[in-house]
DNA sequence: CGAAAAATACCTGAATGCCGGTAGGGACCA
DNA sequence: TGGTCCCTACCGGCATTCAGGTATTTTTCG
């Protein structure tokens, strides 16, 4: 038997779900969730083998709510559900420990596909939401996503705040002033178009820049 | 006739590929290139249906040429194929525009399931791959050393600095005073021993408790 | 050589982060 | 019913970062 959590604040989806799955006797729907928080405090008393979450919930940030899911729920496969088809989600999705993702729309043949192999230990996206991804790449500002090209000093620089040292640490340590350090650090965050370091460094890292 | 282009420094591996595919009439290798300008060039004057590019070339980037290939060719679909089964890939290779992810150990009918499935429109993942994801959270039972045990509050926190939200920021998010999210922070730096936020997000890492 | 790029350095003001506390209320549990 | 977490909130003070600049020197390269 397989146990099924929804968590979706319409009751109309929830309810659509269910009756997609009511005639597949080993797949069982146990709870569905309105809430990010129902959802948690239910998986902490008991883990369920398919996750479907809604990503495009008003109250809650369903990306962060996959992630959070996935801190204490290791084996559960959690699917990603929305009928907004925003592209730069379905990376996000399994960046944040997502196995699959469905466009509200789907069929009942693929909602079960996706279970079938996200249980399988693959992962799955539905072909719609995956053409989204392309149009990504097809259209025109593809160009913002170029990666900066960064100069020697800069890497270096980089390197020694995602080891967390602070701006007059790293001056100390190549013998520089800390207005040179934070010239260099000015110029990282506007070639990756970010206001803070933290997300210099995420940024650097989705780059491949950093590991 | 579906045409290939397989992106391999290695001639075993390129010939390993064309003998797997050799009895397949209508899948056709039309060229191997050895560096990543060598496919390059030969796109421009030949665009192929399916590329095989192994990710792993020392020489190149594998996930730069990816999505080189991509910004000129917006519809040919783009396997990467490594050896090095390196999770952090996978995502990486979707964002630049990639449809599939093979490891070199692979069958010949999962190589040519693959080939179906994006052509399809579909993304494709090894399951192998895949695994390797989701091992890195099933890790975390058997863990590591002291790994720090964070509560609710402290673990949502932790994942909206990773998102780069300042502590004021974050507040307002959740509706709590600055106060408080700055005593989470200070909480969550104590339990990682750590004194700023960057390392904070590294450690956190490190326990795989962030991706 | 000459131009462009890179590296260095400085300044100010505002915002945010870090560190050392303290403290009340609620939940859980022996 | 008392202890122990957890969540919440507050304070002062200092350090650091961020966002605007400007400006000089050195390096790189056609």
């Amino acid at each position: 038997m397989i146990t099924i959590l929804i968590i979706d604040d319409h009751p109309l989806v929830t309810d659509g779900i269910k009756t997609m799955l009511q005639h597949e006797a080993h797949l069982q729907v146990c709870k569905t969730a309105r809430t990010g928080r129902e959802a948690l405090v239910f998986l902490e008393q008991q883990p369920v083998d398919v996750i479907l979450l809604d990503i495009s919930l008003p109250d809650i940030d369903g990306l962060a709510l996959c992630q959070q899911i996935r801190l204490t729920n290791k084996t559960s496969r959690i699917i990603g559900v929305t009928s907004a088809n925003d592209a730069g989600i379905i990376t996000q999705l399994l960046h944040r420990g997502g196995n699959g993702y469905l466009l509200k729309n789907m069929e009942r043949e693929e909602l079960i596909h996706a279970i079938n192999r996200v249980l399988d230990g693959h992962v799955y996206l539905s072909k719609e939401a995956n053409e989204k991804v392309l149009q990504q790449y097809r259209s025109l500002d593809s160009a913002l996503h170029q990666m900066p090209v960064l100069t020697r000093r800069e890497k270096e620089i980089l390197v020694l705040l995602s080891d967390g040292m602070t701006g007059p640490q790293i001056a100390e340590k190549l013998f520089l002033s800390t207005y040179t350090i934070e010239t260099h650090r000015k110029n990282l965050l506007q070639k990756f178009s970010v206001n803070n370091t933290a997300l210099l460094l995420k940024a650097a890292r989705d780059y491949r820049i950093l590991n």
